[in-house]
DNA sequence: AGAAGGACCAGTGGTCCGTA
DNA sequence: AGAAGGACCAGTGGTCCGTA
């Protein structure tokens, strides 16, 4: 129900620079290059990868017996963006903060291209549902291993469940409040911080909006559309019992001195 | 936000039988003993069991670490109802097919009972959702294992999670089309059908109701507030959608000749 | 035979920790 | 050091099948 067309030039972790679209892109306070790019091309692109096997089969999550022996040897048809031959493990580039509309250079990601994962996922969890509809089977309501593994076979490979689940917290500021998550981006970036830093810095304004929403952070996710996919994280439901309980207490004792379930309103 | 009274007197599998009541209770058409029976006092009667050892510790969590060695020797200092010394495994009474408003007599336990459980359970987990609020912690929607477990803790050792799925769909006939399921009831026990034939017969009227209702067997159970919490069962899954498609290409054969996808309306 | 339920199993949510 | 993600693990949904 959203636009379904920024996949395509999705920047990747191992991408060559996506240097033309970045020059139109340049600068811009809101929407940043994921919203900008693109006129609606819906296709997963093909990584260049120096170790191969990235099917496209089609949307089964049947076929779990065309065998996944890794074939470790040749097939390096591609060069590796000339980062070195051989056949080591290749891993995505880690993410660096950038601000909105940002394109990070050299072998970083930036962090509109991890909110972007989130849609992705999004996506690819809508085209399990439909499956599950046509089939009568069980339909999932939120991003599941299923999905996951329906992502790989999608040929997504550089999807993966403890990446996703890391940042989710991140994801739900930059959805719930905008302004304050981009706010967070600009002066972490300036700060020179790094992205485990910023990653904690985002836990805070997001307990300060359940605050603000009445602490119920199930149904915050919940209400909100591209948010309401993902499981809430455990720390960040902890933390907002911890602060909403010593909330609580503090009113109280400073209000009525009386009982300590006596919620302040 | 239904009547909580209900549990005071549940008649159990291997109870004593409620004969005081039951004569108050004689024929009734509509709701049955377990309706009512009753004037609110909540509490979990302990089981007549010769197997002891039915704890009711609590709204415990927690505490998985006291021993449950069995302690398999002696503690029979209940008699087993008549039914002979040893310690030798006991069940539930077997389930036979009731009218509405009658209580099974022998070693036999009726359908409104059966009915029950499922209410007894429905209550369980929205104690398992108050514990969780309080502490913050996941809360769950539907009738999971950790409902199961905390049910046997609050020594309710007669439900178990095979036998409440197994009866899932009955109950949601009897949810969703009390009249049918009346009905039902009456002519298989009429007939002396046995418990497994009355079950497997009423799949085809809930079918029905799926049919009436727009075929969205998960929708139609998260309407009704009390069928909400089960899970739909594979099996009613798998026959709402073989007949939806069946209906669906019955009707664009017959009407338009035209696409499979075409469904009616 | 018909039925109750202990116990198993494949696949889940969650995240640690060996890896690069 | 900071970070990405393979792989593990406890507890889940689902139901079979040894039991009575």
């Amino acid at each position: 129900d959203t636009t379904h067309a920024l996949d395509a030039l999705s920047q990747e972790g191992l991408s060559e620079e996506p240097v033309q679209q970045e020059k139109e892109a340049a600068g811009s306070g809101g929407g940043g290059v994921w919203e900008m790019v693109v006129g609606g091309v819906r296709k997963q692109r093909r990584r260049k990868n120096c170790k191969g096997r990235s099917r496209m089969t089609s949307m089964d999550q049947d076929d779990d017996d065309d065998d996944d022996d890794e074939t470790e040897g040749g097939d390096d048809d591609d060069n590796c963006g000339g980062a070195g031959g051989g056949n080591e493990r290749q891993r995505e580039h880690p993410f660096i903060v950038t601000e909105p509309g940002e394109v990070a250079r050299g072998k970083k990601n930036g962090l509109d291209y991890l909110f972007h994962l989130y849609e992705q996922c999004r996506e690819f969890l809508i085209q399990v549902q439909n499956i599950a509809k046509e089939r009568g089977e069980k339909c999932p309501t939120k991003v599941t291993n299923q999905v996951f593994r329906y992502a790989k076979k999608a040929g997504a490979n550089y999807i993966n469940k403890p990446k996703m689940r890391h940042y989710v917290h991140c994801y739900a500021l930059h959805c719930l409040d905008e302004e304050t998550s981009n706010a967070l981006r600009r002066a972490f970036k300036e700060r020179g911080e790094n992205v485990g830093a910023w990653r904690q810095a985002c836990y805070k304004p997001l307990v300060a909006v359940a605050a603000r929403q009445g602490w119920d952070i199930d149904a915050i996710f919940n209400a909100h559309p591209r948010l309401c996919v993902w499981y809430v994280p455990t720390k960040l439901r902890q933390l907002c019992h911890a602060e909403r309980s010593s909330a609580a207490v503090a009113a109280s004792s400073s209000i009525t001195g009386g009982g300590v379930d006596h919620l302040p309103f």
